[in-house]
DNA sequence: GCTGGCAGCTTTGTATACATAGACCTTGTG
DNA sequence: CACAAGGTCTATGTATACAAAGCTGCCAGC
């Protein structure tokens, strides 16, 4: 693995894991000393990151860490839902219901997993990743499935601000389940409406227990 | 202005009016010779240029300009519809009335641009994408707006496939007045069909025009 | 004659030294 | 005492030298 990538990920996972909260100034020397790499990569890895919008450039004073701020929550909820409603519907029509069908089993079974004691709920998170992944595939539109993975980067970082109380994420796994149902039924417009179900209770979710930084 | 901006403008010019043709593979020592710049800047350059999807690492054998499929149109619009026919209505919801009535009395005065014999259409592109500023800043949502910004450097590529002839820029004129007026008038829905009726011709026109390379 | 491996060469990846520009602090003047 | 101007210092921007990795073509063995 090359060291920008390196530095990459570890600066992707740092700011979405709230580690380097916003505001946080990434200067070149300091951080390639951090990483134990030199300033060449890493300011690869710095111009990626901000591409991506995780950081931008505060003019002659480095880069530093971007905040997400309520307004900002509903702006990404409003796009999500764009997108995220438009590839349901796509993968209704161009999906393998059997896959789908598949997944709609496991994320009824999710609240076993929910309730495994996994703190991190990484096997819950990872079926879910699952969903978006088959989504992905199933629209055949790269364009639009690069528009939804630049998207999920900043939802991740979001999904940290709220409680994941397993409460709600049954709930979501429902939600879930409900989505990829219509998607194997080959139902575009059920597939679509599932989604602005869940995204909305997601976002009202979110906003609910949101605890200001 | 850096060298590594100098060096990305000029690439993505090169890129987007089809001097670069898809499969040239831009070596890093020929560039940054071509452009009478180091290796580094350029580098950046090339990191952004494939962020944006205009390249692609070709494993050990450079940066390769990507190619543009009929295929690839189609996913092109599909995203496009989406998110344009999503940015008209929320810019009939949030959109200064008094801005779109004026772009829609200029557009409507378009056909005289159009004859007046510039042959790059300059006064005619610049209209239209004063139209599309107009619309970024009236939905207030910027990740909306990141992601049709991302998504016009491949359509201004698609658009030099096609025959922009009088006719078809005349005509498409009066639609961009049409989905101007709908935003000026706050008519979310009608906005929105404005964008898909325009957006639906747009790709007809491009590939009934399409010259294969 | 074909295939597999090795050597050389070209290419990208990394490190470091240097240039440059902006910000902050100091100092002088009004 | 406040403001402005200049200098210095620290940061990024650039260039170049070096390292490593991948492709290519040749040669030998089967």
């Amino acid at each position: 693995m090359r060291a920008s990538d390196k530095a990459y990920a570890a600066l992707r996972d740092d700011i979405i894991e709230w580690r380097l909260a916003p505001g946080t100034v990434l200067a070149e020397v300091e951080q390639s000393e951090r990483l134990g790499i030199s300033r060449t990569p890493l300011r690869e890895a710095l111009s990626r990151l901000t591409a991506e919008g995780l950081t931008t450039t505060a003019g002659g004073r480095g880069v530093v860490v971007t905040d997400i701020s309520l307004e900002d929550i509903d702006e990404l909820f409003e796009l999500r839902e764009t997108l995220e409603g438009k590839a349901a519907a796509l993968a209704a029509e161009r999906g393998d219901a059997a896959t789908f069908e598949r997944l709609r089993n496991e994320l009824c079974q999710a609240p076993s997993l929910i309730s495994a004691g996994d703190p991190a709920r990484h096997d819950y998170y990872g079926l879910v990743g699952r969903l978006d992944t088959a989504i992905d595939a199933a629209i055949h539109n790269s364009y639009l499935a690069q528009a939804m993975r630049s998207l999920r980067v900043h939802l991740v970082r979001v999904r940290r601000l709220a409680a994941d109380d397993a409460e709600r994420l049954t709930a979501a796994a429902a939600e879930h389940a409900a989505i990829a149902e219509a998607i194997a039924a080959g139902n575009p417009r059920l597939a679509e409406a599932a989604t602005t179900l869940h995204l909305h209770r997601s976002l009202s979710h979110v906003k609910a227990t949101h605890t200001p930084q």
